[in-house]
DNA sequence: ACCCAGGCGGGCG
DNA sequence: CGCCCGCATGGG
């Protein structure tokens, strides 16, 4: 499979869900990685210099459904030429552009985002992952090598708070085994998919726990709706002191630079300014 | 000891 | 609306 303009690197190393609960031997030189999905292991390589994508796989994939798996993971079918052109419209984008060239916006499980940005809030990512990682130990199925795989609201929802707590989520507990309970029963998370952005974080937010920021990232990490722009504190901290001349905004007005800098795909902005943020490239 | 971390809900004016 | 507060936990 052949996919230009793509980095596995600067993907895998992103902080975006899909790294919070597995992201294996990524490796900048080597371009490797391979990670549990949902119904078994993928292993894939990229070559920079051809573009191809080499890959083996795990469990119940064939050849033809690992490719699919690979391709939507990691939004191998997003035009980034189309993208870069239509964000790219200021300096400071550019160069983000130009230092993560190929990083992908990811598509993880409405579910596994959710369960993760719930995690997230008030939270630093190395702790994140911690988390994440005791919830799959204690709540997850093994796969047929014996790995917990990330756990399911269902199992979730059935749990003692005690038990949630146990995995190191301090208060957002209560938050956990809600969202546990809305997502396996009444939620419904599919028909997101097809409701516009404003409505499908309306709905959202209306979840305990879920509040503007985690909604977002929901929708850009779990349903790949581009509109979302989470707002966290190093976009905020980043916003103002790019766009703001170094002035306090609110959430408000950033959202609405956002949309009106990068209209429909001020998430994949989103993307490339937090990794700017967080490196020294900023 | 202190500060901060990919925020949220609730209470206040 | 905007602002302020508490919130569990662990690492720097």
């Amino acid at each position: 499979m052949l996919a230009k303009d793509f980095s596995l690197w600067h993907t895998a190393s992103s902080g975006q869900p899909l790294t919070f609960y597995g992201m294996f031997g990524a490796r900048e030189d080597t371009e490797d990685a391979s990670y549990p999905a949902r119904h078994g292991w993928i292993s894939l390589s990229h070559s920079r210099k051809t573009g191809r994508i080499t890959y083996s796989f795990s469990g119940k994939y064939d050849s033809r459904s690992a490719r699919e798996e690979i391709c939507s993971r990691f939004g191998l079918r997003h035009d980034l030429d189309k993208i870069y052109e239509s964000i790219g419209t200021d300096g400071f984008m550019r160069n983000a552009i130009r230092s993560f060239r190929g990083m992908r916006i990811t598509k993880s499980e409405p579910w596994e985002a959710c369960l993760c940005f719930v995690v997230s809030q008030f939270n630093n990512i190395k702790r994140i992952r911690g988390i994440i990682l005791n919830l799959s130990e204690r709540f997850g199925e093994a796969d047929e090598m014996g790995c917990r795989m990330f756990p399911r609201p269902e199992r979730i929802s059935r749990a003692g708070l005690s038990d949630i707590r146990a995995c190191g989520t301090g208060f957002r507990d209560r938050y956990i085994k809600h969202v546990a309970e809305q997502f396996s029963h009444s939620f419904e998370p599919e028909r997101l998919y097809r409701m516009k952005y404003q409505d499908a974080k309306d709905s959202l937010m209306e979840l305990d726990g879920i509040g503007d920021k985690v909604a977002d990232c929901i929708l850009l990490f779990g349903y790949n709706k581009f509109e979302a722009f989470p707002i966290d504190v190093w976009i905020k901290r980043t916003m103002e002191r790019i766009y703001f001349n170094g002035k306090k905004r609110s959430i408000r007005q950033i959202h609405a630079l956002s949309t009106e800098l990068w209209g429909e795909y001020c998430g994949y902005a989103q993307q490339y300014l937090f990794e700017a943020a967080r490196s020294d490239v900023a």
